[in-house]
DNA sequence: TGTTCCACAC
DNA sequence: GTGTGGAACA
């Protein structure tokens, strides 16, 4: 039966060991159609009007810089996934390969200058491309993104104001069967939030001993804890805020304490996006995926699921 | 008969669609020997006077790193070439293997501090080797060019004033049977300069999506253009000039509109040469091999000819 | 694969 | 001016 299979596909690694939630199981594995339908033509000359079809989806996002990160945050996970837009924004939810790990992006309608999205409309993309056609826009570039209705490419404009250029893109799109997962809205026992670099730095450290971590936190802060062939290391953070640089506040919110462990691979993954938030986000409770949510502005999020390590293995 | 079978070399890729343009026939394809005279053995202990026999040849560069960085730009393109030196200064020209391309480098005497070549000499060089050569340079050395009357070595002496070290090479050379390319000046259609890290980065992007690029110059702007796989994708310039920073301006100069393909590979290539010179100019007319020049100081230059893609294919 | 150098962004 | 990221070379 095709859903234990898909179970089983786990990364070897993780077989005997990850627990894969209930709640991010898909009903189908994903299937991928590449769209036999022709490309468009490059639109006309610039600098003249480009929209000379219906445009369902516009999208002016004032720092490329912002999805630039986000996809790169989230391309080693995820290779082919929908852009989900409709008139509050536009969404991102995929699982990793081996079903362990689960992203899920929101880039709200505010946080883009103009926004229109007429109907509902996925987006399928495989985000090495898309890695590719980024490259192409400077850090600083106004970004627009566009599609038609029933697009069949993607169309990214990167203004540059300053020097008078302007690059357009037509990323092919593809048909992408994606279940939409719900995921519940969870009241975790703990909620961790620290500087992101901070974070970042604790996995990679941790990294150097150990593929996985324990996480545990109890009234007196938080612990990060790993055991491996060269030795053991442990970092512990107190709640602590800064009163001149909030940046750098550490805030532990418990009802309950809480120890689990998980795969330091993904989380150093997940420490990829750090550079789209000085804070980090992390929510757990027992049984339950990690959550680690990035905040950014307006509201809009990148967020990161980690199914927890079972066994208490050291 | 040899000079067909020199066409048909060309690369499989560009076969059927390559021009080659008739201003760039080799008469008769480059014969390469190797000197068998022994080399000379290296001059006498430094700090002493070198040039104990008849200097023909005696050219001194204050900055050794233009030549290493001409030579880097071209040794991908070309493999053995003569520097042709007379009293006007050092001149190099040689198609690459394909006969599609076409490098020609003046460095005028003036661009020397002091020139002097009392007759016409050919060096037989091999750029791999004068690559290693020259990598023995420290960038800010002085470096002094020296042949002798029929010679079969070059001498290259590196100076480094801070340190006071002097270094000393001589590179074999070999006998390079090369017509000199009789290149005609071209009333070129469009002329466009532009910031020489501008146009690497647009190859460098465009370079992800396809294997060429269509320029198509109009009054209106440069539009680079190109069509692949994953996608489509198009930058476009308009003339602008930059008060407080020229090294920015975009400039267009047209008598008729333009519109030509070429190979990503080869303009990449030349890209290398983007240390050379904050400028590029790009000289292009329908049915002639377009001209990337690099200006050098003293009126020197760099240029890259490159054959047009025929069949417009997308 | 790791290191070094260069260009861009802040 | 500094710091970071990408590309070239060993």
């Amino acid at each position: 039966m095709p859903e234990a299979s898909s179970r089983n596909s786990i990364n070897a690694k993780y077989k005997t060991r990850l627990a894969i939630p209930p709640h991010f199981q898909q009903t189908t594995p994903a299937k991928i159609t590449k769209l036999s339908r022709t490309p468009r033509s490059l639109a006309a000359f610039c600098f003249q009007e480009i929209s000379f079809s219906y445009t369902l989806l516009e999208a002016r996002l004032e720092q490329a810089d912002l999805l630039k990160k986000v996809v790169d945050a989230i391309k080693d996970l995820v290779q082919d996934c929908n852009f989900d837009c409709n008139d509050s924004g536009v969404a991102l939810q995929a699982m990793d390969n081996s079903h362990v790990a689960l992203v899920s992006m929101m880039l709200k309608a505010e946080s883009f200058s103009p926004y229109r999205c007429d109907r509902n409309v996925a987006l399928g993309v495989n985000l090495t491309s898309l890695t590719k056609v980024l490259r192409a826009a400077q850090n600083e570039d106004i970004l627009t993104l566009k599609a038609e209705d029933a697009p069949d490419v993607l169309n990214l404009v990167f203004e540059s104001s300053a020097s008078d250029r302007l690059s357009e893109y037509d990323l092919k799109l593809m048909d992408i069967d994606q279940e939409h997962l719900g995921i519940p809205d969870t009241e975790y026992a703990a909620t961790i939030s620290m500087p992101s670099t901070e974070f970042k730095r604790i996995c990679m450290d941790l990294m150097a001993l150990s593929e996985s971590v324990s996480i545990e936190a109890s009234k007196d802060g938080v612990k990060f804890t790993c055991a491996g062939d060269i030795g053991n290391g442990a970092v512990t953070l107190r709640s602590h805020s800064n009163v001149d640089k909030p940046d750098l506040d550490v805030d532990i919110e418990l009802t309950e304490p809480v120890s689990l462990t998980f795969s330091l691979k993904y989380l150093v993954n997940f420490c990829k996006a750090a550079g789209l938030s000085k804070s980090v986000k992390l929510c757990l409770s027992n049984e339950v995926p990690l959550l680690v949510e990035y905040a950014l502005a307006g509201s809009s999020y990148l967020r990161f699921y980690l199914a927890p390590k079972i066994g208490d293995e050291e």
